[in-house]
DNA sequence: ATGGCTTCATAGTGAAGA
């Protein structure tokens, strides 16, 4: 199974980028975030002709997950049970026998903001309520755009990062206590180039010069983490005209074969 | 330089993202 995460910054405008890149790279399924649009303007047409089934929840301007398979989702759930929200920020369904949670974390704007606190609250409730989820679904992928940098090497240059949003030690303790669930960062299971980020900044040409964050992630549980063969992040749709300021991350898991007795993907 | 781009909702600019 290939599995991807991407922020697309607005799906009516991605739609293009989002065809070509399944149409070249065929994944089994790709997780959305910030599709930016009501259910009733979703492409589910043409997703449909390039071979996906497609589940969302969407709204107007703000948020907006998806997710698109070429299997058909089953058990398919909206947002987090103990955490009502109007943003529209997770969507749930099994694939092949695997729980895919895809999230669009908050931004928090900045460390003095109401936005901030919402941004910690909704990681507490995340990590109460995957709990549960674990129990029910061993096998089990949580990604998206986590908008955390988990450590200073997901950062281009730490030292101007201090004190900001995304790095910060109460956002970076969240993300550690998701992993203490038993989830596990896929793309440190293998060796990966240094200075690897998933978002640059659309100013001060922040691509060209590698001036990005690490901040999107697909976590694995236990029972998926020694099938996994692969985490890449791929900057190639990230050179286009247009581009979303994200880029894709892909894991592949392989799921038709039985785990080794000796497992441990990194070596 | 508290901006720089990009998107969306607007029909001027302003909010928000990260």
């Amino acid at each position: 199974m290939r599995i991807a995460t991407w922020n697309v910054n607005s799906l009516k405008v991605r739609l293009p980028h989002v065809l070509d890149w399944l149409a070249a790279n065929q994944p089994d399924a790709l997780c959305l975030q910030e599709t930016k649009q009501e259910d009733s303007q979703f492409p589910l047409a043409e997703l449909q002709q390039a071979g996906y089934q497609s589940v969302f929840s969407g709204q107007k301007t703000y948020n907006g997950v998806a997710i698109i398979s070429k299997t058909s989702p089953d058990d398919v759930t909206v947002g987090m049970p103990n955490f009502p929200d109007e943003q529209k920020r997770v969507i749930s369904a099994t694939l092949d026998g695997v729980r895919v949670v895809c999230v669009y974390v908050p931004n928090g704007q900045s460390v003095d903001s109401d936005k901030y606190q919402y941004k910690l609250s909704w990681l507490a409730a995340l990590r109460e309520w995957l709990k549960g989820e674990l129990l029910r679904y061993p096998k089990l992928v949580l990604l998206g755009d986590y908008n955390i940098a988990p450590e200073d090497r997901d950062v281009h240059d730490p030292k101007a990062w201090v004190g900001n949003i995304l790095v910060s030690e109460p956002e970076r303790a969240a993300f550690r206590a998701l992993e203490q669930l038993g989830l596990h960062d896929s793309f440190r299971l293998f060796e990966q180039p240094e200075k690897s980020f998933s978002w640059w900044d659309y100013r001060m040409m922040g691509f060209r010069r590698n001036h990005g964050l690490r901040i999107d992630h697909i976590l694995l549980s236990e029972m998926l983490l020694p099938n996994c063969t692969a985490c890449t992040i791929d900057r190639v749709p990230r050179k286009l005209e247009r581009p979303s300021d994200h880029a894709p991350v892909m894991a592949e898991i392989a799921l038709d074969q039985p785990a080794p007795l000796l497992s441990n993907p990194s070596s």
